[in-house]
DNA sequence: ACGGGCCGTTGATCTGAATCAATCAAGCCG
DNA sequence: CGGCTTGATTGATTCAGATCAACGGCCCGT
């Protein structure tokens, strides 16, 4: 996907916004803000109503439950490229998640009434939110569908096989471990383990952030599903 | 929400349909057909593309993966009122969870064609559309929040509170439990036992697929995060 | 350079839920 | 009406992973 040059001098890429049209495109990046944001720093918070949609640049952005008992979930972790919050903003609700950067992102902001005012302009920007929201809700499939189904050293090699492009090469974690085992549903202690059992098993080598991986389809053989797991459906009932 | 009555006689309800104008809702329903469905028939494969959209009028239908390894997951069971599969549908993707009938059903199935030339006419059926699968993505939320940071009981307490509408009362449950273990991430074995245990509380009555709720708020006061679950996000990194 | 706090790792123990196995209730068909 | 298949329940056992606790290294600021 080719980069779009912004008035701000910073590329955009990402499928919401390459779906509008070039004169919906030009409207919002010129309406939209650069912000630079530490690790940990909260962009969103939760049930806060969205007034502005962010456009990951750089960086990596975790979206948290707390309830009130004082109990956090890490629900997804954004790469760059992704937008949120798309429905919390054109459908004037509020976001039940929070956004907290857990590495040190670049953002792009553009205001909730510009990208409104676009998808009630522009049918391809509202297609493509529907496709980011049903992206989004794939990608919850698969998280469930995992939590249900695989040990927690098969969620951590899937986690790892899916940042990882290329048959092979090796992947930079930027995120702290306990922000990684609340999305993968695991206590850090638990992670630790899980990795350092790949490793034993010759599937991956720690160096700190990077994690080498040697053979990205052996890391996945570790994933098939357990024989008989928490998981049948009734067959044929 | 009033029901709206098709032309072929049956009330149809759902905030899909309802969103639509007039005209454009007279048009899917006189494209739609009905038909019923016997508890564990297929309705819509796994990966297959979608060639009709399906409003669930009577029954309930779950939305399960089955890896090749042979073990299936419920991801989700959807009461009256929804549609399915709506982003497939409308973006003529494949759907990546098949839909079985977990009870006897009754449904309207609307022409792909029709719903896709319905959508491109009327904005408030996109709308209507992203609206839904922020639902969607809401739900799948809560599961992931409830599997990671809520025992067996607990979520077999809220899986049965949601089903309440009221403060007190009494729950219908047709589907088989096998079923709704799945959903739930757990065994059969281990719902039963969380359910006898319930009981065992005072908390709910079992009879047979009812079941006896003399006290909503009770059964949710169960339902509390762990203190200290697998579920801390960084605090203050 | 030095202290201190935080993050990640490692070890020991405990527990919730899966597994294995058997029993029991209930449709369903002949 | 009785046998048979299927689903739900109960019990015994096992195990993955949480919890509790301690340690080491790294980065921070002073």
């Amino acid at each position: 996907m080719p980069g779009i040059r912004s008035p701000l001098g910073v590329k955009v890429t990402g499928p919401l916004l390459t779906a509008a049209s070039p004169a919906t495109r030009a409207q919002l990046l010129g309406a939209a803000v650069a912000l630079a944001v530490p690790r940990g720093a909260p962009i969103l918070a939760q049930e806060a109503e969205a007034d502005r949609l962010f456009l990951l640049l750089q960086g990596s952005v975790g979206l948290s439950t707390a309830e009130e008992g004082g109990a956090a979930t890490m629900v997804e972790i954004l790469s760059p490229g992704e937008a949120f919050p798309i429905s919390a903003v054109l459908l004037r609700t509020a976001h039940p998640v929070a956004a907290v950067a857990l590495a040190p992102c670049r953002l792009l902001a553009i205001p909730a009434e510009e990208v409104r005012a676009a998808a009630m302009a522009d049918g391809g920007l509202m297609h493509a939110a529907l496709e980011q929201m049903t992206r989004q809700w794939r990608l919850l499939v698969d998280q469930v569908v995992d939590l249900k189904t695989r040990d927690a050293t098969q969620r951590a090699a899937r986690f790892l096989a899916r940042r990882l492009s290329a048959a092979r090469g090796a992947v930079e974690i930027p995120e702290p471990r306990g922000a990684i085992a609340a999305r993968l549903g695991m206590t850090p202690e638990s992670l630790s383990r899980a990795l350092h059992g790949l490793e034993a098993a010759g599937l991956l080598r720690l160096h700190g952030r990077r994690v080498d991986v040697p053979d990205r389809a052996a890391l996945l053989r570790i994933c098939a599903p357990r024989p008989g797991g928490a998981s049948q459906a009734p067959r044929r009932v």
